[in-house]
DNA sequence: CAGATGTTTCGTCATGGTGT
DNA sequence: ACACCATGACGAAACATCTG
């Protein structure tokens, strides 16, 4: 909803939070315009606490800082119509604030929409490797032939020789970073344990998926349960990386070929693997969304910013002018 | 210090957009 | 048409701050 109130921002003074403290963040805006030909002041507080002043002295056809390419002024009419009758209309209120809410476009998006505009707003890379959603420490230890987030948020990467790194991304610098290696990265017997890994992280259940061969790493102790439900600090969690011929714990997700379904216990353990692997991909792509959300904050504060002192300059500019236009005669 | 209140973080669901 | 992805909304839990 938050990018619909922007829309409204210079004309109507707005306390705007956050839909349910999703964005973590507040960004005041409050707006006076005094009409027609007269500049509009408009104080944006950022959530440092720092007020910028934004002036709109000079009417350009440039997009306002905190709009989307896909304004919907029509939802925002709506949206206000909802909130005056929302007394009548609770019931409903769920589903019509869903379908007022259509899709904007993607963060990454609007960010590289801005940013070849404006040369200071820096883009969002279309592969993360590229920024902090890669820890650097992984690429400056070897060359990885695979890098895999686990659903706690751990990289794990699978380098040439059989090495497997694992950071933590919370974790600045090498010490998220753990490294363990195959004992048997050349043929692994059938069914046999490949590698066991001790790690000093307080993270709970880990898992993830190596396309090909080995499908499991796997918390013995605290099975599948939410990461944040798992009580492991100070523990030392063990993970298992297993070829799928062995029997697979508890919990485990792998790949089973459709076709070899047949009895409806079967189907529903299908069924059950697709929602888990769904809800990981779903939890995993949540994260790097708010990643991706708070950036794109940062970068509007930015911008922010850099508009600001732009104006400053020309306001500074525009008294200059009308010295020299006007001097005084007395 | 305990309870109230506010904030942050996370997982999940619903849904629109997009590629095949 | 379908699968998959991105993201807003929502609720729950953890954490922080305030208040009597």
């Amino acid at each position: 909803m938050w990018w619909h109130q922007h829309n409204l921002c210079f004309s109507h003074p707005i306390e705007e939070d956050y839909s349910s403290g999703d964005l973590e963040k507040k960004v005041s805006v409050a707006g006076s315009s005094t009409g027609r030909g007269s500049p509009a002041v408009t104080l944006v507080q950022l959530p440092s606490g720092q007020t910028v002043h934004v002036q709109g002295v000079i009417q350009t056809p440039q997009p306002s800082v905190i709009q989307s390419p896909q304004i919907q002024t029509v939802q925002v009419a709506t949206i206000a119509e909802t909130d005056e009758s929302a007394d009548s209309e609770g019931v409903i209120d769920s589903h019509k604030r869903r379908e007022i809410l259509s899709r904007r476009p993607s963060y990454r998006k609007i960010l590289n929409e801005l940013s070849s505009d404006v040369p200071g707003v820096p883009k969002i890379e279309e592969e993360k490797s590229e920024e902090e959603g890669s820890p650097p420490n992984i690429a400056a230890m070897a060359v990885p032939t695979g890098i895999y987030q686990t659903s706690t948020g751990q990289y794990i990467a699978i380098a040439q020789g059989g090495t497997i790194q694992i950071s933590n991304p919370g974790s600045d610098g090498v010490q998220g970073l753990q490294a363990l290696t195959m004992t048997n990265s050349g043929a692994p017997p059938p069914g046999a344990t490949i590698v066991q890994y001790a790690a000093q992280s307080a993270d709970g259940t880990q898992q993830f998926f190596v396309p090909g061969s080995q499908v499991v790493v796997q918390d013995e102790e605290t099975e599948l349960a939410p990461s944040h439900m798992a009580a492991a600090t100070g523990d030392m969690p063990t993970y298992q990386i297993r070829a799928p011929t062995t029997a697979l714990p508890q919990g485990v997700v792998m790949a089973a070929s459709p076709g070899s379904l047949h009895s409806p216990q079967q189907l529903a353990e299908e069924a059950t693997r697709k929602r888990e692997l769904r809800l990981m991909k779903n939890r995993e792509a949540a994260k790097e969304c708010r990643r991706r959300k708070k950036e794109y904050v940062k970068c509007l504060e930015s911008r922010v910013a850099v508009l600001e002192v732009q104006n400053k300059k020309l306001i500074e500019e525009l008294e200059t002018l009308k010295d020299i236009c006007s001097p005084k005669t007395d």
